[in-house]
DNA sequence: AACATTTGCAACCGCATCTAA
DNA sequence: TTTAGATGCGGTTGCAAATGT
């Protein structure tokens, strides 16, 4: 045995790197049936070329249906800078105080954007009380001590401090994720149709275009096979149909997709779109209609 | 327009902690 | 009690997009 600690996976034999939406909807699709009671197994049985711990951290971050997306509050940032203030940088223990905001994107946000705003606040807060001290100086040499402690809140990102801290024109309102947030699965500009019987076509459609996911079907085990080998009778295939929009509506909000005023997003037509000129083009089609 | 720099954030890494045998 | 494996956590990095020159 060598030393040191044993990897937690092959790195050899897992992908790494960004996720693509075919990953995404795959481990979507596969906790939602199964849960995620043991990471360590479920790339294996979900059909994942990935280590327990990225599938973890890619549920947990960004896929989890109780995510808030958006900008952090005012109020959220002050939370946040208070618990900093007495608790520092547990962030886990800070994502507990703001529902549906991970320790990731607390930490981000900290590290990005109220870390600066509070050390150039103090900064700005202590030119202030230096330009105070300097008018004062001959009369009170105790100024500048309380201005330096003082603390310092943010009530708004258009506050004065804010607002003056930002080399970007736009900052104070940046650091918003835009809406669906992830420009990876920010589908607007591009077109996707999935045909409807997605429980089996639908990743083989996915996996003509992720080549490498494809390896990995035929050698998983069990799982798979057991929700996609159902005996095909028309109770099934009515249960399968309401699972099927069950799960549809599911990932239309997980991707961000359903439509501001709250149109369902439903496939055009009930047959698979899979010809080969699409595919090629990668002309993918998200196909709304009002239900 | 082209290149350089800065910014934001998803994802990775490795250590800490928990848990079951 | 010990140990190994699984999970959680926080620090850090890589890269695409935005911005500046």
């Amino acid at each position: 045995m060598g030393k040191g600690r044993a990897p937690c996976c092959d790195k050899s034999k897992v992908r790494a790197g960004p996720w693509s939406p075919a990953e995404d909807l795959r481990l979507i699709n596969f906790i939602q049936k199964h849960g995620h009671s043991n990471w360590r197994a479920l790339p294996k049985q979900a059909g994942l070329l990935r280590c327990g711990k990225s599938c973890r951290l890619r549920w947990i971050n960004y896929l989890r249906p109780d995510l808030k997306r958006g900008d952090f509050t005012p109020q959220e940032e002050q939370t946040i800078i208070n618990l900093h203030g007495s608790i520092g940088n547990k962030w886990s223990k800070i994502a507990t105080h703001l529902p549906g905001r991970t320790d990731n994107e607390i930490k981000n946000v900290w590290n990005t954007h109220l870390k600066k705003k509070l050390l150039t606040g103090k900064r700005t807060s202590v030119d202030n009380c230096n330009q105070t001290q300097a008018k004062h100086w001959k009369t009170d040499c105790s100024a500048s001590s309380s201005c330096a402690s003082s603390s310092i809140t943010f009530d708004s990102p258009s506050t004065s401090c804010a607002s003056s801290l930002s080399n970007r024109t736009n900052e104070a309102s940046e650091y918003s994720k835009p809406d669906a947030t992830n420009p990876r699965l920010n589908l607007d500009d591009e077109n996707i149709i999935i045909p409807p019987n997605f429980d089996i076509d639908f990743w083989e459609f996915l996996e003509s275009l992720d080549p490498l996911l494809k390896s990995t079907r035929t050698e998983q085990n069990g799982v798979n096979q057991d929700f996609n080998d159902v005996p095909i009778t028309a109770e099934n295939v009515n249960s399968q149909e309401v699972e099927l929009r069950r799960s549809l509506s599911y990932l239309e909000k997980e991707l961000g997709l359903t439509s501001d005023d709250g149109d369902n997003l439903l496939f055009k037509d009930q047959e698979m779109n899979l010809d080969a000129e699409m595919i090629c083009s990668h002309s993918w089609e998200w196909v709304y209609s009002s239900s």
